[in-house]
Formats: C-alpha cells, sequence, structure tokens
DNA sequence: GGTGAAAACCTTACTCT
DNA sequence: AGAGTAAGGTTTTCACC
C-alpha cells in the first residue's frame, strides 16, 4: 500500500484560511502580518491554497433586511416516487429560482429541504404555485418560517492545530 | 407627512450589487467594464452602497469537502417553556459553537432549527451530547441527514430593474 | 522561509464635460 | 452624473540569501 498523497495543512495555514473566511478582501500585506510571516512565503501559501482547491469562492453578503427581504422560509417538497428521473427534474426545476438559497435532499422518504428568501408572503406563494407546485412528483409541500434568523454564517468549522486533508476526490466510494 | 427619505438603487447600482455578490475580489477597474461605467463614477456608486449599509461582509468560501467536513446535519431542537430567559440562553450557548452554520427561531412551539457541519458522526454526537443536551431547557432534539447539498448559495435575489430600498430600521414595529 | 527591489496594476482625487 | 488623467499606494514576482 503506497503512502497516502494526502497534504498536510499546519497551523500557519489553518490561520490563513481561517482569516480568509472572515474577510475576503484582506490585502496580501495584511495577512501575512496577521499569521507572522513576510508577503512573500504567505503569498505563496495562500496560491498553494488556491492549488488544493480548498477555496471555492470569494463573495459579498448583503443585508437582507435593508433590501426588504424579510422572510426566510423553509419548505419541505416531498417528491411521489424517488425514482432518479423525477428527483433529476425537481432540482434542475428548483435551480434556476434565485429566490432558493439552499436545497438538501434529506433521509427519509425523498424529502427536499429548501430555504427560500422572499421579500413577502406575496412572493412565497407566487413561487410555491408558479414554481413548485408546477414540478411534476411533487407531493407534498409543507413551509414554516423563522421567526428570527439566530445565526447565519459561511465559516466553516476548522481544527485549530492544522490537519490531513482527506485523499481529493476518494471516488465516490463504491461499496461492495 | 414629508416625502419618505427611500433611496432608489437603479439598475446599474443593482447589477454592482449583483457583481460584488459573486465575486468579492473583482478590482474596481474590471467591475467598472462589467457595468459599463468608467472607473470614477463606478467607485462613488460602490461607496454609497457600502454607505447605505447594503454590504455586510465580503468573505471566502471554502470547499467542505476538500476539507473532509461532510456531514451537514439539520437539528430541530423543541424548549421546554418558551421563558424568554431559556430562549436567550439556548442562543447564547448556540452561537459560539463553530460547528453551527445557521439557526433559525421557527414559527410553531418555540422550535430552533439548526444547521451543523461536521466531519462525521463521531462529531455530531459529541455536539449533541456535549454541547446541546447540556442547554437547560432543551427537551427534544430531532436529527435529519442531509444525503446531498444540491444547492447553497449566498447570492441574494434581486429584482432585475432597480428598487426602492424600505426605510432603514422602520421601527420594528410595534402593535397595538 | 526571508529580503529587497522592480513592474504592473489599483485606487482615489481633481478637473472638465 | 460621468469621463479622463495623473499621483500615490499595493500587490505580485523575481533574483538572491
Amino acid at each position: 500500500m503506497p503512502t497516502t498523497p494526502t497534504k498536510r495543512l499546519d497551523k500557519i495555514d489553518i490561520a490563513i484560511l481561517s482569516t480568509l473566511q472572515k474577510n475576503a478582501r484582506i490585502t496580501n500585506t495584511e495577512l501575512a502580518r496577521v499569521v507572522n510571516l513576510s508577503t512573500t512565503p504567505c503569498f505563496n501559501r495562500v496560491r498553494n491554497i488556491e492549488n488544493l482547491g480548498l477555496i471555492k469562492q470569494q463573495v459579498t453578503l448583503l443585508n437582507p433586511e435593508r433590501l426588504g427581504l424579510n422572510l426566510n422560509v423553509f419548505i419541505s417538497v416531498s417528491l411521489e416516487r424517488q425514482v432518479e428521473d423525477a428527483l433529476r427534474s425537481f432540482e434542475e426545476a428548483i435551480s434556476v429560482r434565485p429566490e432558493v438559497m439552499e436545497c438538501y435532499l434529506m433521509t427519509g422518504d425523498a424529502d427536499y429541504l429548501l430555504r427560500v428568501v422572499v421579500p413577502d408572503t406575496k412572493a412565497l406563494e407566487r413561487f410555491i404555485l408558479d414554481h413548485l407546485t408546477k414540478v411534476k412528483g411533487v407531493s407534498n409541500i409543507r413551509s414554516s418560517f423563522a421567526l428570527k434568523q439566530v445565526r447565519y454564517k459561511t465559516e466553516l468549522p476548522l481544527p485549530a492545530n492544522g490537519m490531513t486533508l482527506p485523499d481529493e476526490e476518494s471516488a465516490p466510494q463504491e461499496w461492495l
């Protein structure tokens, strides 16, 4: 058995990731200062992190309230029969709708859980009637409203003392 | 009645917001090119958008799979009695745990819905036993696993043709 | 890894339209 | 409001320790 070709992230790499997660616009100069490196090695580490495919995207988070997007709704959707084809067409239909922030296929009876952001209940109604119910195979829809967003963050939890990366694409594991 | 002091975002402002939502690291020069403006007015508009408080944060999104964070779990938590004090202490306890990505207070019987990201079921168990069940007032915990993250985005839906901003802080509306 | 310096590029302010 | 220009500052790269 060959030694695993996993890369190891040390404490400094983690500190860089952690800092970038909180601030995408930090300059290399300041990042270097934060992690106690000079600019060149810091720059090289960031490049290495990018090459490892650890960074998905750098984005701007807007204030939903200031934009009048005051409604967070969780919608449970059940499909009649979980034929792979029905799942695929549901996922495609959902993925073009801008108000669908998140969508998960859940354990259980082929249920999807959606988080939808809309300005008001009128817009929610339009989304459900015009888009959700029109998808073939949708059988049950249940909406729950969020009274309050207690927490929302994009920062993933990272181990404080370095880590070994899992083999990239451990081939979606085919069990016997 | 005085005229409402709402600001209006035109098509170009929306285009800027939309572009920034997708890319936090775009330079002003390139942003200007994208929205068909020269750098100066583009720069001024971005500054105006910042001053309106529309931008919450600029962040780096990491790849959870590449980091071995393969488990998305939704946890419904019910509190015994929804005394305001119990709610507050639950929210505080939850807000220091790095694995809690999202937390919503839902309509119904003072239920919270959490989205938690962990590397494996062991870590989930530790979170539930060491942190959730130890919070005073927690009565019921129900976990659902996500088999697949069909969609995850941070980009809020914006109207294509401009919009009027709602009055800022329309005083958390006190009804009689 | 670290240093220093040079090239390229960005930001920002001023002025004119 | 937007365009052009130019000064000043940063980032990024390169050669070398």
